[in-house]
RNA sequence: GCGUCGGUAGGUAAGUGGUUAAAACGGCCUGGCUGUAGACCAGGUGCCUUCGGGCUUCGGGGGUUCGAAUCCCUCCCGGCGCA
């Protein structure tokens, strides 16, 4: 069963050093939580997503209900048993596809902006390929022009087929360009959309995290939490949308929710995590988080190491033979040089995609390691 | 040697008498990317510029025409066919 011990509070920061209990092992926290958005880590297979110290995956409800179908993975024993992956894993619930395929797609945005912007969604506003309804949202795919309808009522059962340890809440996640007035309706349809979801749940065999919304608007997101946080089923919370354009502003966002949960509670914060993230994410009091930025990046020859960001496209990298990251042990360090790898991405080679991204789901987990080991050193 | 098809940006090429030559793809360059719209996206890519613009280019030369990358002649180069 579920369970989240808290093996240290730091007194430094509201960083927290824990064990969360699954059926299917233990996350050692604060842990990065790779994402597996289709059930696979790309370019990867489970045992290399292992062998880089994943101790957790997250995959997404949306993408395995239209590709294979939640019946098809039920079959094959779950998400577990269909990807051969046997640690835990979460799924996402398919609120952030509501933004990325919906005003995210529209203005062309992530859901963290980098400078402050004035806010152009406004209350009665839906995007072009998503309509936001009371009930659920209805997803045109920009692939093929077909409907899809989510509510929490069907996320909830398609993650409960889908087997995966945690699940998430179907929520809304608003777009940053969200006026107040957007937010505050948006929120009620999330704090509702958090109450269905709980009453959907079929078996507790799985954790259910609700989630924290709000984004820039600091009244609303405490408010938030204040509501999500006093649903007492909820085995756990995740923090969603955007917490502001700057770090400065996210960790304090962060720590505001933070205060308001349950702190004997795991926090999980949805994707955010770049590696200058991870001890800010800590120290304001998140558990697990995730992001694609180690994945996502590596196929587009950007490297993550102890020293920055190396553009492994830029041709100076083909006469450096040094290995990705002198101060990183994982294989593709041990083995490579800058210059073959950047080659292989120069020329679209797919080990050059692989290579890279083991070497950035390494160093993403390592970190997350050393921040662990930073809270129980009282560092942290 | 004869015949034939071709020669346009660093590549593959579209354009075959009349807007401003250069579509499209690829290459290259520069950016971007945080609960994955993907192995993606955006911009740039002849020269000069005082940022107003100016100049040069369709293998070379000549011609026809008000006007030629486009038609004609000739030379050069390449593919293919025949000797």
């Amino acid at each position: 069963m579920f369970a989240f011990t808290i093996l240290k509070q730091s007194r430094k920061s509201r960083a927290r050093l824990g064990v969360i209990k699954t059926p299917h092992g233990e996350i050692e926290t604060p842990a990065f939580i790779p994402v597996a958005t289709r059930a696979t880590i790309r370019t990867l297979d489970s045992r290399e997503v292992a062998e880089v110290g994943s101790q957790a995956l997250i995959a997404n409800t949306y993408h395995l209900h239209l590709a294979p179908g939640e019946k098809i993975v039920q079959k094959a024993g779950g998400i577990h048993g269909y990807m051969h992956w046997d640690k835990p894993l979460m799924t996402d619930s398919g609120g952030f596809q509501v933004f990325s395929l919906g005003f995210g797609k529209d203005h062309g945005i992530g859901k963290i902006l980098k400078e402050k912007q004035e806010k152009s969604v406004t209350a009665d506003a839906q995007p072009v390929s998503v309509k936001i309804t009371e009930e659920g949202v209805h997803f045109r795919s920009p692939i093929d022009g077909k409907q899809h309808f989510l509510s929490p009522k069907i996320s909830v059962g398609i993650q409960e087929k889908l087997g995966a340890d945690i699940i998430f809440a179907f929520d809304e996640c608003p777009s940053p360009l969200s006026n107040e007035e957007y937010m505050r309706i948006s929120l009620e349809k999330t704090h509702r959309w958090a109450r269905e979801s709980l009453e959907a749940r079929r078996s507790k065999l799985q954790a259910m995290f609700g989630i924290v919304q709000g984004g820039a608007f600091r009244k609303l997101r405490i408010e938030s939490a204040k509501i999500i946080g006093t649903m007492e089923e909820f085995e756990g919370f995740g923090f969603g949308g955007e917490f502001g354009y700057n770090k400065v502003q996210t960790k304090k966002g962060l720590s505001e929710v933070s205060d308001v949960l349950p702190p004997e509670k795991p926090r999980h914060v949805l994707g955010i995590g770049h590696p200058e993230d991870f001890a800010l994410i800590a120290a304001s009091g998140g558990d697990t988080f995730d992001c694609i930025a180690p994945t996502h990046y590596a196929r587009r020859g950007v490297i993550f190491t102890s020293k920055g960001r190396l553009d492994l496209r830029k041709p100076r990298f083909l006469n450096d033979f040094k290995p990705l990251d002198p101060a990183c042990r994982c294989d593709i360090c041990k083995n490579y040089s800058r210059s073959y790898i950047s080659n292989l991405l120069r020329n679209h080679e797919l080990t050059g995609m692989k290579l890279a991204t083991y070497h950035n789901l390494y160093f993403f987990n390592h970190l997350a390691a050393v921040i662990r080991k930073r809270i129980k050193n009282g560092e942290l």
